[in-house]
DNA sequence: TCAAAAGTGTTATCCTTACACCCATGT
DNA sequence: ACATGGGTGTAAGGATAACACTTTTGA
C-alpha cells in the first residue's frame, strides 16, 4: 500500500470544503442559551459558521477572531470539539461526491456582553433537545422517545433485542439508575440512527422507524448542526465536572444559587443545595466579595466571584454534580 | 459580518489540504508502542498518514479502512483526537499561504496481530518523550528539563515569574505533588513554548530558549507529529482510568500483573500491586478463563479475560490508577 | 532454602450524599 | 406569620491507598 505522505485532497474526485462551526454557548440561572442563525424565513436555523481563512496561524485563532467579532468581545473560553466529515453531510448534493468538513468548536461567552445582531439570536439549546431537560423532573417528551424506543427493541429478534435494550438503557438510563447526563450525543446518535428524529431520513440513514414513525419534538437544524451542538453539550456537561469553564458564563459577581442554577441549566438536573455550596468553597473554586445581593428573594445573598487563580494552582477542579453511576461502576482516577 | 454559510476553500489565497494522521498504538507489558514510518535514511520518522478518501462514507470509515491495511488486521479502537491545522505547520514551506490540516486520530491495535511492513515499525513512544516513562523512578532528563524550565522561570520579572513558576509547577509537578501522567500534552507544549525542543526553533517559534538550549533527548518527528502523538498520549492515559479500553491492547488471555504492567507502560507510573488487584476484579472488568500461566517466574498466576458484556452494561470504568492531585482538589461528580 | 511473583486481609482517611435544622429578609 | 431562599452541622456509607502478611512455584 503506498501512503503518500500528503495529498491535495482537491485532486481526488470532488473537492473538500472546510468550514468552521460554532457552539456559541451562554447561560443564565434560567437556562443554557446557543447562539444561531435565522437565514430566512423557510430555511432550517443553523449554528454560526464561517470560512477557513488562511491568514490566520492557528485554528483556534481564526475561530477566535471571526466569533469575537460576532459576539463582540473578546472570548474567554474556546475549544475544539470534533472535526464532522461525513460525506452525506450533504446527502441531498449534485452527482460528485463533495466531502464537507466541518470543525466543530465550543466557544463560551457571558450573554449579557454579547451584542445584539439581526442575523444571530440567542435561544434555549433545549429547543432543540427537550428531553435533556430534566430540571423539573422527567419531561413530557420522554414518553415518545421510550415508546420509539420500545418498538424498535421488540422488533428486534432474540440476541439482537437483549444487544438493543442495553444500549438503550446505557443511553437513557435503567430503571433505578441515575440519569447520566453527559451523554447528550449518544442519546441524539441512538435516536438518529432509529429515526425518531427527522433528519435521519433527510439524510437517508438507514433507519428502522419509518417515516411517519418521527414523533419526537425538538428543532432541526441545518445539516448535521444538531449533531455538533449535541456533541457541544456533552463536552461542556462533563467539562464543567473537573474543569472550572461554568466561570466563564457567569458575571463578575454572583451568588451561590446563581452559580447552581446556571450549572444545573446546563447538566439538566437538579443539584443538593447544601451539598453544593460545600463542594464549590471547599474547593477554594470562589471568594467573597463582601457585598451582598438583596433582591433574592429571601434572606439576602453573600456575592462572590471566582478566584482566577485556581487556573494556574491546580489542573482539575470543577463544579460538583453527583455521580453518574453508582460509586462501584467508577474508577475515580 | 458577513457569514458566508460554507465556503470553498481553495476559492481564497493559498490552498487547503486535508490529510489523516494516525497515532497507532499497542503495547506489551515491556512498553508501549507506536508504528511510525522511516521513510528514508535522512528523513524524519513520521506517522503514518494518508489521504482523505471521498468515497468513504465517514472520516473514522476512511481511518479504519487504510489503517487496517496498513497493520493487516479489523481494529478494535479507533478515536479522532484532534484536528491541526496551524499555518506554520510547513513554515518552510514556499510563499503561498497554505494550510495542511491533519486530523489525528488514535487507534489501538494488538501488536502481535499486526503485520510487518518494510515501510514501518514499531517503536517505544518513550524515544520522543523520555521524560514521560516515570515506571523506574525519575527519569534522568528530568535534570535537563528542570534546568531549562528553572532558566526560562529565572529570566522573567516577578509578576511573570510567577505566572511562569506556576505554569511549570501545573505541568511537571510541584514538590510533594504527585506526578500527573494525563498532562503530556501540556508538558510539550511547555517546552515547544520554552523552545527546549529543536522543533520550537526549526518552525520558527517566538520562544525563549536559543537554539542552543535545546538540550533535550527524545527524538523529533516530521512537522507536528510529535505534537500529535502527544495528544494521542495524553487522551489515552486519560481514557483507561474511564473506559474499559486497555483490553483493546491485550492478547485474549492474560494474567493480573500483565495487565498491570501494561497499564503502567501506557501511564509512564507504577501501580501498587495488590490495590490493582482488587480494584479491576471488584469492577467485574474480567473474568476467569480455568487456565493458568506457568511461566511467571514465581507463583503460577491464574489467566483471566476481559468481560466483553461489560462495554453494555456500564458507560464507565476503566482501569486502577492513583489520583492525579490530592482528593481534596478533585470534584468526583 | 530463597527469590519472585500470586494473592488475601485490614485499616485510617477522606469523599459523597442525604437528612435535619436554623437564619434573615420581604410581604 | 409565613414563604423563600441563605446557610451550617452531622452522620452513614463507600472508595482510596497504604500496610502487613500468606501461598505457590522454579532455581
Amino acid at each position: 500500500m503506498t501512503l503518500p505522505n500528503r495529498l491535495r485532497s482537491s485532486s481526488g474526485t470532488g473537492g473538500v470544503t472546510v468550514d468552521l462551526s460554532a457552539v456559541i454557548v451562554a447561560a443564565s440561572p434560567d437556562g443554557p442559551r446557543v447562539l444561531v442563525r435565522q437565514p430566512g424565513t423557510n430555511l432550517p436555523v443553523a449554528l454560526p459558521s464561517g470560512p477557513l481563512e488562511a491568514h490566520h496561524r492557528t485554528l483556534d485563532a481564526g475561530l477566535r477572531s471571526w466569533v469575537e467579532e460576532l459576539v463582540g468581545y473578546r472570548l474567554g473560553y474556546v475549544e475544539q470539539l470534533y472535526t464532522f466529515g461525513d460525506a452525506n453531510r450533504h446527502a441531498s448534493a449534485r452527482g460528485v461526491p463533495n466531502r464537507a468538513l466541518s470543525i466543530g468548536y465550543l466557544a463560551l461567552v457571558r450573554e449579557s456582553r454579547a451584542k445584539q445582531d439581526h442575523d444571530v439570536t440567542w435561544v434555549s439549546w433545549y429547543r432543540f433537545f427537550p428531553w435533556e431537560d430534566r430540571r423539573h423532573g422527567e419531561p413530557a417528551v420522554m414518553a415518545l422517545v421510550r415508546e420509539g424506543i420500545a418498538g424498535w427493541i421488540a422488533e428486534a429478534p432474540g440476541d439482537e433485542r437483549k444487544h438493543r435494550e442495553e444500549r438503550a438503557g446505557l443511553a437513557f438510563g435503567r430503571a433505578g439508575e441515575r440519569w447520566n447526563e453527559e451523554l447528550a450525543l449518544e442519546r441524539y446518535e441512538l435516536l438518529y440512527e432509529i429515526g425518531l428524529v427527522p433528519e435521519a431520513h433527510r439524510d437517508g440513514a438507514a433507519v428502522w422507524a419509518p417515516r411517519e414513525a418521527v414523533i419526537l419534538e425538538g428543532d432541526i437544524l441545518l445539516a448535521d448542526h444538531r449533531r455538533i451542538l449535541a456533541t457541544g453539550i456533552s463536552r461542556l456537561r462533563s467539562k464543567i465536572k473537573y474543569r472550572p469553564v461554568v466561570f466563564e458564563l457567569m458575571p463578575p459577581r454572583f451568588t451561590f444559587l446563581q452559580l447552581q442554577r446556571t450549572v444545573e441549566a446546563l447538566a439538566g438536573v437538579e443539584l443538593h443545595k447544601p451539598n453544593f455550596r460545600r463542594l464549590v468553597k471547599h474547593q477554594g473554586l470562589v471568594e467573597e466579595t463582601g457585598a451582598v445581593a438583596s433582591n433574592t428573594g429571601g434572606r439576602p445573598a453573600r456575592l462572590i466571584r471566582f478566584r482566577r487563580d485556581v487556573l494556574l494552582e491546580r489542573p482539575t477542579s470543577g463544579v460538583g454534580l453527583p455521580a453518574a453511576t453508582s460509586r462501584r461502576d467508577l474508577t475515580r482516577n
